[in-house]
DNA sequence: ATAATAGTGTCTGTGAGACAGTATTCT
DNA sequence: AGAATACTGTCTCACAGACACTATTAT
């Protein structure tokens, strides 16, 4: 990965032309990165992608996705590339959580990062990202490995925020496909939400708000009555605040 | 102002080393400042900080406070600092806002602005602050002038999310002294949400909610009943998500 | 008495949450 | 018949919002 190499440059050079300089002591030119909280609801659990680092500092641990601001791009489009990278996903729903920035989070220079939260659908990931590929995998969120960096205040604060949007938005339909059932979508939100929902008042509450449209199509997975697929009246407008 | 001069030198320290450089040509180091939107209640108005330009760019425009971070500050402490040398107050409520980013929102060099939002009490206001000096004014947030970089979007994005936070937070404190009347609280209400509260339903509401006591005292001014004055009963607590 | 603001109660509709039995499909 | 999940309706309570008159103070 460039990224990580790139960090040692920028300090060689910094060396080099703070040389003399008095003026500029107190302040500094921090990096800037992007990390991403990626979810996805797979296997009945809702999951976090985590990178294994390769190098220094916290080697071998994990780490959530995340890279330098090329020039030119936004935050956001930095956030979408990096993405794209780690999962060969496009059109990503995406958003801004907040940007973590203690003089000492990272120990090798000032680095300034700006954290989004990204969800997935588990149907559009392909097999070699949804992969079991050493360095990069999916975690359960609920039982997570100690991650470097403040990463896990990263993710804990994604998910409080993940929790938050759940109760007035449409976000749910992020981890969705196109056509799914009532007990689908209780699903996610139970997952999300870390509690179990009644199932007659979570059906008229979805029902009512109007979101939600019913299909011709049934789904059959087992010996038992099949369930009417829905579909969501419209993907949610992405508010991003950002030209 | 320190800043406007640090982003000189910066440049100039740039285009030195950038010379024969090419692996750094993707990537930048972005220069990082804290903006802050800062709001109080006065005259009847709900009132932000501005701050008239003194250079290019977008010089004589108005702006909201900001600047750079400097080594080993936090981000909020960066606009802690900014706040206090702005309005010589401190232990002032502040919250991050939101990350801006864009490729060209400075035209100088590549700034991202870690944007935050604060709440002052008109009270605590020193005079030569609140003051008229030709470069710091307070302004109607219903009729700002036009602003350089992207601070219009700055400051409505802070006023959505001020009508959010005051629907389901205690924020509406920091904009009142110790003691207050019913009316007074309302009014806050009232020129955040832009909209006419009835009387009897706020006063149910906020009295059923239990964040406020009553006092002893009353506040007298004028040819008619005095009100009661009430207090918090416990001064909300500030989530920073920041070690 | 008048002006000016403080203060108070009822009704209605809506939404959240508790709660248990019937329907449909396949083996 | 049995297993497994889909699907459905009622009641209660709390809160939101509409709405108008009385209370207290100073001149």
């Amino acid at each position: 990965m460039v990224t990580d190499s790139f960090i040692d440059q920028i300090q060689a050079s910094k060396k080099e032309s703070s040389q003399g300089d008095t003026s500029l002591a107190t302040y500094e030119t921090p990096l800037v990165t992007v990390d991403i909280v990626v979810f996805t609801i797979d296997d009945g659990m809702l999951k976090v992608l985590l990178i294994r680092r390769k190098r220094q500092p916290f080697q071998h641990m994990w780490a959530i996705p995340g890279g330098f601001i090329r020039t030119g791009e936004t935050l956001e489009e930095a956030a979408e590339r990096r993405l794209h990278e780690e999962t060969s996903v496009k059109d990503i729903y995406l958003e801004q959580l907040y940007s973590f920035g203690s003089p000492n989070r990272d120990p090798r220079a000032r680095v300034i990062t700006v954290a989004y939260y990204a969800l997935i659908r588990a149907d559009l990931l392909h097999l070699e990202a949804k992969a079991n590929a050493e360095d990069v995998r999916w975690f359960d969120v609920t039982t997570l490995p100690e991650l470097g960096f403040d990463h896990s205040d990263i993710v804990n604060l994604a998910w409080d925020r993940l929790k938050e949007q759940l109760k007035d938005s449409n976000i749910s339909f992020q981890l969705l496909s196109e056509k799914f059932t009532l007990t689908e979508l209780q699903r996610v939100y139970e997952l999300i939400l870390e509690k179990k929902l009644d199932k007659r008042n979570f059906r008229k509450k979805i029902l009512s708000s109007g979101i939600v449209i019913e299909t011709e199509e049934t789904k059959m997975d087992g010996y038992h009555r099949p369930a009417q697929l829905y579909a969501f009246k419209e993907r949610q407008k992405v508010l991003m605040y950002e030209l």
